[in-house]
DNA sequence: CACCCTATAGTTAGCGG
DNA sequence: CCCGCTAACTATAGGGT
């Protein structure tokens, strides 16, 4: 019933009609830049002020190490490319477990894991199964050049654990 | 054919796959907060970078702006609080999280992670499985099967998680 | 503001160019 | 990367509680 007509691309006259789409828009623009940071391994900040002058946001990792970051950015040219693979590894999934890795020693350096709310606690929870895949899909390569998966627990080992 | 199956929400593996999905999502993301701001009359500063370290904004006035007003608002009338007792464990469960959070970061800052023996992965996939084990006692589940968060902070978007 | 509900507009995964 | 396509999923307007 709702969405029938299309909808009108402009401001929203009625006070409390903008202030609902404000909530829920809000809402699904945050989800949607959670999964974009999830899902593609991107790194988001988001800030918003609703119409009432109420913050808002969301940060992959935090409003302000991203804001610094594209202060550098926009500063130099903006055609570098990757300057997150510090060791540059020729299949790039190596230097994923060292960046999580990272991302989780910045999330426990803010010291309050035991008081974050529901969104740090599912990303902390995210960091971590990302480095565990990574630390049990590792290929390693020998002298001779003999690839092989590091260690232990296969995954569906570990599906079938309670710990998942 | 589409999106046939549910949409895992997790990170993508592939990285061909990771960077098409990243176009697209970029696109939509920026999209919904483009409309945010003209119908709500929302101030909206957005910033992303793609796995590959490329750079794409949005602004519904300036990220300078908008991002000076956010410093102002932090500390301030911020909708949820912040990390002002570092010290309020609850339980003993909590501060193994804190403590092993730290030894991951320790791990981490050797920043040979890529490079490591068989011993030191295993070892590190010990901190992790602890850690992420502890994030998830946190959960609770009701007599309906909802799963929901001990510290609050009410999230609906993580009750329709696939993560759960 | 929170939720719930429903119909429908909008988004998008996977492919082919 | 962009463009198009289609099926299938998601977000959401509007209304009610």
């Amino acid at each position: 019933m709702p969405p029938r007509g299309r909808m009108e691309l402009r401001r929203i006259e009625d006070r409390v009609s903008r202030q609902v789409r404000f909530s829920k828009r809000r809402a699904g623009l945050l989800k949607k830049a959670f999964e974009l940071s999830l899902l593609c391994d991107a790194e988001v900040a988001l800030i918003i002020f609703s119409p009432a002058g109420k913050l808002h946001e969301y940060a992959s990792t935090s409003i302000e190490d991203t804001y610094n970051r594209y202060k550098q950015f926009s500063g130099a040219g903006k055609t570098e490319d990757g300057d997150r693979n510090i060791n540059n590894n020729k299949d790039g999934a190596s230097s994923d477990l060292q960046s999580t890795l990272s991302e989780i020693a910045t999330w426990s350096s803010k010291s309050n894991a035991d008081d974050s709310d529901a969104n740090d606690l599912e990303k902390l929870e995210n960091l971590l199964r990302n480095a565990l895949r990574d630390t049990r899909s590792r290929k390693v390569r020998d002298q001779s050049g003999t690839v092989f998966l590091m260690p232990s627990l296969s995954l569906s080992m570990l599906r079938e654990s309670k710990l998942w």
